[in-house]
DNA sequence: AAAAGATTGTTGCAATTGCAACAATTCAAA
DNA sequence: TTTGAATTGTTGCAATTGCAACAATCTTTT
């Protein structure tokens, strides 16, 4: 949230708001927020915690993305195909959704909130870019344990330490990196047999280089 | 490069690359144009064929991206790590160089062709992220025959045809899908001998559903 | 505090894949 | 037009992985 309206006032914000096609929805827990057709929205969670899915034409389930406040979310920055995509909330959760035309298309460029606000988006976009770009480079690995070492290097890089917390389960962490679970925590298994990380609970330490 | 600069006239472009901190510069065939610490800069390619690729640790070459006249990179929207990346020329080469903080931190918000600008790139950056989005689809399956058939239907699906024309070599699909280039071949065989597929060189029809 | 749900660890086994090595073909450059 | 480079097809084999099926922990909810 506060990425979007960075150097923007209480104010001008909701001038902004007023200028764009906008509107804040609620939703409660465990809720298909949008099946699809919501095209050309951008949502940001205001409140709450919401996951995108998709199944695909064999049935499997895929998380694309999990979201906390002030994420962005949206056909554009998001999902593919919007046909096979859910957005399903967690928790009770608030979502302040955009028109993307509304924006692109908005005449008020005089406005200088507005030029911040396009700014803001176009930061948070160029972010949004930089981790597709992780996820790839990890996904191209050839083996699990190319996978898990180059997903334990971009986090040790990122946060300058050889020591992870996991941001979320061994089951989703699975899912991110695209292997079977079960394969993975033999591969786990392994790295810590062969002393290059251990491991308590989602506290993962790097030994290795 | 038109759309970078759609709806911003001759004038006015030339107005703006004044504004904001750019360079044109032009290199020969093959060569390696910025290894690294070209931070914060978007290229445009101008004329010629560019290609960037990443050398991980252990040595494995693998292409990010292939772009053409009126592509765009940068730190921002491609690389991870540039310290591993090379932008490689494979024709004579000329490539607009802007500095992305000098858009960030531009104060001329007033002048109606900067925001245009904006505009525009934000529009570039999110089909960037949908392309990697189809990109991560493709990675996440499981097998080679998804890996292919997803690749396939997002083509077919973009294109509104049954009938593929590869855009480049399957060398070079295989690297894209990460797997190996002769067990691909393998798949393919198997797919049209399955009579799921024909094709004929880099002609590829669907024959399924 | 008990029950239900989700996460984690483990293992055998079959299926898939990467790798290596080579021949055949196509493409590009001198 | 010839020569070298790159692309494509093929196959055996070993390594890796997904799958299935459980048991054991944690977590959450009632």
């Amino acid at each position: 949230m506060e990425r979007l309206f960075y150097q923007i006032s209480d104010n001008e914000k909701e001038k902004l708001l007023r200028l764009l096609e906008t509107n804040i929805l609620s939703f409660p827990k465990h809720i298909v927020m949008f099946s699809n057709t919501q095209d050309n929205m951008i949502g940001i969670i205001l409140k709450g915690h919401v996951q995108i899915t998709r199944t695909d034409y064999l049935g499997n389930r895929t998380i694309i993305e999990e979201l906390e406040e002030g994420d962005i979310f949206g056909t554009l920055l998001s999902s593919l195909d919007s046909d096979e995509c859910e957005v399903i909330t967690k928790e009770e959760s608030q979502v302040l959704m955009i028109d993307y035309n509304s924006i692109i298309q908005c005449p008020y460029t005089q406005y200088k909130y507005f030029n911040q606000f396009i700014k803001n988006l176009l930061e948070i976009t160029t972010n949004k870019i930089e981790e597709k770009n992780e996820r790839i480079e990890i996904l191209a690995k050839k083996t699990i344990r190319d996978k898990l070492l180059s997903y334990f290097n971009i986090y040790a890089k990122k946060h300058g330490s050889r020591i992870i917390y996991l941001p979320f389960s061994y089951t989703t962490l699975a899912d991110y990196i695209a292997v079977d679970r079960s394969a993975m925590s033999r591969e786990l298994k392994y790295l810590k047999e062969e002393g290059f990380i251990e491991t308590k609970g989602r506290k993962i330490t790097l030994l290795y280089k």
